[in-house]
DNA sequence: AATATAAATGAATATTCATTTAGTTATGAA
DNA sequence: TTCATAACTAAATGAATATTCATTTATATT
């Protein structure tokens, strides 16, 4: 009888004969999840695609379900560390925001599979597990700072969700558009800087005083 | 107890026994897709929730794709019907985007499972299938309305795409807050009539000149 | 080198699923 | 009433799918 171990996958008493085929079958994994989405994923397509046994998945994790968990949680927190990183909440409220549309732009544009799966975990099932986790340390940070920029007079006072939907919906579509690689038109749209940072003027413009 | 009315659909001559049963079918299909996803959905969940065979369902439809891809497109099709009711090209740049911010928050809200269906299918690979149909209508309207605004002189020229994202991004980021009943932080967030014309003031002052 | 241990696997198993079949029932027309 | 037709159904089917089992293979430790 075997005992699976895929709680301690991290510890050193695991004899990683392939060190290469974790990360092989997460890589595969958002791959195929973006490709064929939810409805087509299964276990052994994924196990064909890695070249591996589909028991073989079975070992690193419990089941389809924690698979798709633990890598959706994975990618989520990847992305939401880019987006954080050098974000101080003591900056000035334009520098701040400028430097949240930078980071965020740029762990977008250049993870595309993982903003596409985080996407789509989202709209899922799976949306509740993932996105505490997530939108704790978004609140935390994005809180302090939005209630000092009140407080130095920046901006006026409004709910977290009309601060965040103006300073950052606006962003996301830009970005769907972007990676949809379709416009509202038939023509295909890229996010050039010129239009990231035109857009962002016009964000910026709303919340001026 | 079956209550039996005996109308012919213009469609097929199909001789309904049950009118309602189709409706049923719709109405459930939805509930389900949104409670279960698509990774959950299966025909026989369907069927057991209208109480009728599954059979029943491939007289309806021809496989699982269609009945997807019909009810999807029937509730994009409807969805954006009212997007777009009493819009007119030729309003002033204000009352246009004051108009849409209206009818979609309207649409929106008082169809929340029609909106995470929409969402769902959005970031599925039915997403190229149905969403043709739509984008060329809405392409139509706000080009247009578009076009004239900066002929006015009322907005500055910009890419179809800015002038979406920052017109409703917001609004769509609001909707979402408020469906997924819980905000950034932990307490449930309601997009009250308050919370959506001061966002949509603020989105207004991002046109101005 | 021998041993122990866990990774890895190919091949089963059990289950679920979409779809079909074969038959029943209700309906409209003659 | 009778007949033809089409809605409707329960049960069956076969294919696909998640998961497990019995072994084999690689590796660290002795």
């Amino acid at each position: 009888m075997n005992i699976h171990l895929y709680l301690r996958l991290n510890q050193n008493d695991m004899r990683i004969r392939d060190v290469n085929k974790i990360e092989l079958v997460k890589e595969k994994a958002v791959e195929l999840l973006v490709k064929v989405g939810f409805e087509g994923f299964t276990m052994s397509k994924l196990a064909k695609l890695c070249n591996i046994s589909v028991a073989t998945l079975y070992i690193y994790y419990k089941d389809k379900d924690d698979l798709i968990l633990q890598i959706g949680l994975e990618e989520t927190q990847k992305l939401s560390a880019m987006m954080l990183e050098g974000f101080d909440p003591n900056f000035t409220f334009e520098d701040g925001l400028r430097h949240q549309w930078k980071h965020r732009a740029k762990s977008m544009l250049e993870n595309p599979l993982s903003c596409q799966v985080i996407e789509q975990l989202r709209t899922s099932t799976y949306q509740e597990k993932i996105f505490e986790s997530m939108t704790e340390t978004f609140k935390q940070t994005l809180g302090v700072f939005m209630d000092r920029a009140v407080a130095k007079g920046e901006i006026d006072l409004m709910p977290m969700e009309t601060y965040w939907s103006v300073a950052f919906g606006p962003l996301y579509a830009l970005v769907r558009f972007h990676n949809e690689g379709r416009s509202i038109g038939g023509r295909p749209f890229i996010l050039t800087d010129e239009i990231l940072w035109a857009s962002f003027n016009l964000v910026l413009k709303a919340f001026k005083k």
